[in-house]
DNA sequence: ATCAAAGTGGGGAATTGTGGGAGATTGTGG
DNA sequence: CCACAATCTCCCACAATTCCCCACTTTGAT
């Protein structure tokens, strides 16, 4: 049940981006096609079925109310969290106010990430690749120790 | 029975605006069309479903009568508490005084949060999403520790 | 080469968002 | 108590967006 992979897609003219055809079959019936789109703090989109979705989200309506964090967590992804539904042709429509958010232009870049799925503009995807690599070369020393046990 | 979402709408002349269409049939279902709008300290307003605040003003109420912080939390919430109704095209009346509040001109946001909605004034909510974003991805050291756990 | 499946584009109907007119209602001042 | 003004409510109408469906192009497999 997990996704995983990376695909070059395009956004058509009404915003609509066609789902590769390896997970459909998947998710119709994980979730009958019914998925949540929402944003991520590094200005990408995430792409929950709807049951993993449900999960998260109660996580985070149970936060506290007068908690800053909480809050601005809270707004960010419930605030920005959409239903969207396969169409007859596997596509989804992204809605516009989160293509700009994530500053989507033609070209798109989606990825598994195990429950979820991550969209990022390509031209987006690209640098911020690059700025990661040289990161994660450079400093290696402040790393969480539930990281730093991981062996790969 | 979660709202969630974000939509751009307008306020018209008259301090109209108008629900989205997907929100109103669960609307008059749990309360019949009739809600609650009030204010929250950020300058943003909130919606609650009638029956949602009844509880919510409940809590409030019970809050010790001595405490600072509980008298201005009743002095914000209940006192700028207003009951409007969706007309017969879904609209709602933002009262003058609660729009000035929140500084409103004619473009809002309306973000689905759970058990109520946020309606920001369009030009703060950008705003306050910037700033938010720089601040989570800056200081990432002082997060509670209900939220360090979080796996989205 | 042919066929099927997947990706892309677009037409057109139905729904939704927005604006405004006019009567009803409320509240204020005389 | 009445008159006037301001506000609210109901209605209609236009414009924009969304949704649903069909068609074409491209790719990959047999």
């Amino acid at each position: 049940m997990i996704f995983r992979g990376i695909n070059n897609l395009a956004v058509d003219a009404k915003g609509r981006m066609a789902m590769p055809a390896r997970y459909r079959d998947r998710l119709m019936e994980i979730c009958g096609g019914r998925l949540v789109v929402t944003v991520d703090k590094d200005r990408c989109l995430l792409v929950y079925p709807l049951p993993e979705w449900e999960v998260i989200e109660a996580q985070l309506v149970a936060l506290p109310s007068l908690n800053k964090q909480a809050r601005l967590l809270q707004r960010l992804l419930i605030g920005h969290a959409t239903e969207v539904e396969l169409d007859s042709q596997g596509r989804i429509l992204l809605p516009t106010m989160l293509r700009e958010y994530a500053g989507m232009d033609k070209k798109l870049v989606l990825i598994g990430q195990g429950k979820k799925f991550e969209i990022w503009d390509e031209q987006a995807w690209n640098e911020k690749q690059d700025a990661w690599l040289e990161d994660v070369n450079g400093d290696d020393g402040d790393m969480p120790t539930s990281l730093e046990n991981l062996s790969l």
